[in-house]
DNA sequence: GTGAACTGCAACAGGTCTGATGCGGATATG
DNA sequence: CATATCCGCATCAGACCTGTTGCAGTTCAC
């Protein structure tokens, strides 16, 4: 909880928060141990601006994965996951995490404090992951006594391989549409 | 290229080397930022033995990665990839790698820099387990249209799961067979 | 337009880490 | 057993990073 919203920035001070955090992500996904010092200057803003928003470095990266994952419990809702026949809620999501994750590869990696915003979001996020692939099992989409939380693991680590070399390369509907096979259906022959 | 054993060691500083190399595994994996310090108590040595024997952190490092990428590289060749039927070859890679992995995590997660003896390894092995996967192909256990090089990668992804929770846990063999059935049925249902 | 909020700059203190050195004592090896 | 090798310990200098403070100048917001 490094400083949540005591009273509402000023719009310039909103501005420098983004800036920093986005300079963060980039930054420390090419070098978890950076300093504050090359964030600031990626960010171009004084590093002592960093320490007036982020009480110290963890404060810092708690607010970075809080901000991620809030995006990502966004993209997974904007698929509706409820009400979408399965496996165009699947594609959808799909599609949509990518991008997020894209953008937040190293914030959406970082080990969630047990307490925290992020972690709570997370969990959300994979209780909404588990709802849908219940609703594909009832639709025979995947097999009736396949173990959905090894499932949930394999689905997050093909959006993970998905996402190793493309960093925004092809088209995000034609990477979805190989995860979603790959997962339903691996790498054997097709029927 | 840390120390490229300019002249045989003296027994007891051999097992020095290895003590402290199995002690930055197990170090780093849990904090990769720790300190040469730290690393140097889990391994029951002086900080300056550690010194004595690479040069430098980045050196002790590179030592961590080329060691480890050789035991995984032994791991595969023993199980016979060119010669043994392709799915028991497969099975019997998998427990192999499945074991040195849980091992030497933190190793063989590493970035490998271009020319090193890590990057080697890793090339070498990755090129036998296309040739696995080829040779799967010809049996018709895989689709004639896979991308092998993507296979491969799901294969690698499906391997990091599989001891994300599990450091020690399971039979290999039990997790290996899962991975395998992942890998070429995926999730959907069995036929 | 006025005041509060925000930023950059400079400087500081405190801490941690690295890599090196020298020495006395222990240990392996031939 | 003789000696080259190895180790632990103490110590050092240098570098880097963090977090803080004060001030002067700019910018937003009412």
């Amino acid at each position: 909880m490094g400083q949540t919203a005591v009273r509402t920035l000023r719009a310039d001070a909103e501005r420098s928060v983004r800036v920093i955090l986005e300079a963060a992500e980039r930054v420390l996904a090419e070098d978890p141990g950076a300093s504050m010092e090359q964030i600031a200057a990626t960010a171009g803003v004084a590093r002592t601006t960093i320490h007036r928003r982020f009480a110290n470095r963890q404060a810092l990266i708690e607010a970075l994965a809080s901000s991620a994952a809030r995006q990502l419990a966004q993209a997974v809702d904007d698929g509706r996951p409820d009400t979408a026949p399965p496996l165009v809620a699947m594609h959808r999501i799909t599609a949509n995490v990518l991008q997020v994750k894209g953008a937040w590869a190293f914030a959406l990696e970082l080990p969630t404090e047990p307490g925290s915003e992020a972690a709570v979001l997370q969990q959300h996020i994979a209780r909404r992951c588990i709802t849908v692939l219940e609703r594909a099992r009832a639709d025979k989409l995947i097999d009736e006594a396949a173990d959905l939380d090894w499932v949930r693991r394999v689905y997050y680590a093909l959006l993970r391989e998905s996402l190793q070399d493309d960093p925004a390369g092809a088209d995000p509907d034609a990477l979805a549409a190989r995860v979603i096979d790959t997962l339903l259906q691996g790498a054997g022959p097709r029927a």
